[in-house]
DNA sequence: AAGTAAATTAACTATGAATCTAAATATACA
DNA sequence: TGTATATTTAGATTCATAGTTAATTTACTT
């Protein structure tokens, strides 16, 4: 179920699934701690996290009877690696800045 | 109904969707030139279309009777911007990256 | 004006998604 | 061992989504 685009994409489609991405970005949390900062119950939020594991945007750890939820970036990979298909089609201006992105990664390749 | 970030996100969700974009990203198209390339009846891909249409991500002109398709960053944008959030999250290399790409952009505002 | 071609809309079906309540597991600790 | 705490799962409900076929509008063509 790894790394799956269709997963990724659906996982980020809906907006309770978006908000808690940006609170495991502030810190990581139990599924108590999340459902606290949203009017829902904990077997609904438990459904959305599973659902953001599927898309490898968080992971999960055991520690004794808790488990801590922690965002993960690869998913989030996986989205902008397919967008970036399309940074061609952008306006000039951004073009550019693209251009600029290339030249920079060249450069930190070398460097490593 | 403009630049919704939920209807961007929830366009982005479905492959059907995602394949039109890569073929409007080679070429602006009719709804039937688009159809020929699915499996699948044209009243099923104009409600693709549609909510393309909704999250800024295809838009349309009319020319007599036919209505011609194609790619529109705008929603793209959005959700770019939505992802970037997170850059500061990645691993370091990206985020020497990300230094880069915000000093190159201050470059160009320079400049225009 | 009649006929054809392109596109849209309407009405329906089947499946999936988001939520709830309630029950079941698993771990910690007195 | 028993009880409290943390999480997960099951089952039901409701609403949304993706698709179909059939009917309707709009604009060319002869």
């Amino acid at each position: 179920m790894n790394l799956n685009i269709q997963h990724s994409f659906k996982a980020l489609a809906d907006p309770t699934r978006r908000q808690i991405l940006v609170h495991l970005s502030q810190q990581e949390m139990t599924i108590a701690e999340i459902t606290d900062q949203f009017d829902m119950t904990r077997a609904a939020i438990k459904k959305h996290l599973n659902i953001l594991e599927s898309g490898s945007l968080i992971s999960v750890k055991t520690n004794g009877r808790e488990r801590i939820n922690s965002l993960e970036t690869e998913g989030l990979r996986t989205i902008t690696d397919w967008l970036s298909y399309f940074d061609q089609f952008w306006d000039k201006k951004l073009s550019l800045l693209q251009t600029a992105i290339t030249n920079n990664e060249n450069d930190i390749n070398k460097e490593s």
